[in-house]
DNA sequence: AAAAGGGCTTGATTTATGTTAAAGTCAAAG
DNA sequence: CTTTGACTTTAACATAAATCAAGCCCTTTT
């Protein structure tokens, strides 16, 4: 069930990159593969965390449930993207609530799997240490940039890293929906319509999913600006 | 120059108290201790991550130094807390500028020696995910207050978090300045005052550093009104 | 082909917070 | 004592974003 494919994005994933082939062989052997329907929720938080993700195809949302039962978005990852490793590993609960944004395909391992290749090779836990390392620093510039620019500046800093082409004109498709890009930037979506609406006279232009930018530098000029 | 009192809290650290106590003694002679005044800067965003930080006294600062030059407070640690564990770790690269928000004293140890005790026992590994993990859900619950709470209702969270009883009347002191609380809360102080001055209805009162709050259950509910 | 619904946009209005400015409080220095 | 300077508060105003409300695509359904 799990294809060569599949195995591929494991192996090139933040999270196994740099373990040894071996033991990924090992891993992928207890894990098993996943299909998920857009919508559908994987987990949610306060769940006890027996299970650590990656992603193989597809959008996944990762958000907090407040009280007042909005959700706020903390990350979307696709493909080659893991969650649930620090907390499966610290036979924990769940921090966040997840749901796929789109179908999506994930490869699932237990957590107990992980523990014991843990125990028999640190190496092992240098690449889960290097993978939330890594997301702490996502974290990091998220509130970075939540707490020190405008609605367009965020939408700027997120086309930047979705565009093909580090300068000049380019055009390329929006990864989902704009109700999500809305959360995932922390505004509604009324406020991203208006964002995209400022970007106009720097030259950005969207057509349904498709935006093109016709000077990458001006735009990124635009999210330093004082 | 290391007393037994500063032992005792690196004993009883967050990232240290899963520590065997052999291991921990090794770890302790490899470090030094580090006096820091107010204000000093420790380092900035983008230094090479050479020693992780238990904190012994005081209040240390951690924050993103954006490109118009205003800094974003991260977070706050104080006695028993730690930091730049998962950069010194992975050999790799602070994420955030640090200064002593008031005098402090810290006990640092070298990237290296963690890099070698780590390799020798794999429950090193497990305390340092652990520790990671918890700044991990800190800025996870970090976004979601400034995402989803007023400044008021940030303050109220705050202010719950510092009260010594759960309910009822109680009294506190404030631990550090009005400025750097703004910060952390990510507001400016004029909005701090603002939002003292809207919570005084909910019966809180501030003298000086001194808060008192009337009712702990009735700030609770206030966090979580709608 | 018409209807219906989800997603998106636009406009008018309100609210929260930032900005600027001034003045109050307190502690240390002279 | 007074003065100075850091910190804090208050007020008036400006701005960013949320809210409320309406309407516009598209796509799917009938």
């Amino acid at each position: 069930m799990i294809t060569a494919l599949d195995i591929e994005v494991i192996r090139e994933s933040v999270l196994f990159q740099n373990v040894p082939p071996g033991m990924l062989e090992n891993l992928v052997a207890q894990g098993t593969k996943r299909s998920v329907a857009r919508g559908e929720t994987l987990f949610v938080q306060g769940d006890p965390a027996d299970f650590m993700f990656v992603v193989i195809r597809g959008w996944i949302k990762l958000a907090r449930i407040t009280p007042s039962g909005e959700d706020i978005v903390v990350a979307v990852y696709s493909k080659g993207e893991s969650f649930g490793e620090a907390a499966a590993l610290m036979g924990g609960l769940y921090p966040v609530t997840v749901e796929a944004a789109e179908d999506s395909v994930l490869f699932q391992i237990p957590a107990a799997a992980i523990a014991q290749a843990l125990r028999s090779d640190p190496e092992l836990a240098l690449a889960m240490l290097a993978c939330t390392f890594r997301h702490l620093h996502e974290l990091v510039l998220e509130i970075e940039e939540m707490k020190g620019l405008t609605g367009a500046q965020r939408l700027a800093t997120f086309l930047v890293a979705l565009a093909p082409d580090a300068d000049g004109e380019c055009s390329f498709a929006l990864p989902y929906e704009k109700l999500l890009i809305a959360a995932r930037l922390g505004m509604k979506p009324e406020s991203l319509s208006r964002s995209f609406a400022s970007l106009r006279k720097l030259g950005v232009m969207v057509q349904r999913e498709t935006v093109t930018v016709s000077d990458m530098e001006q735009l990124k000029e635009f999210i330093n600006a004082e």
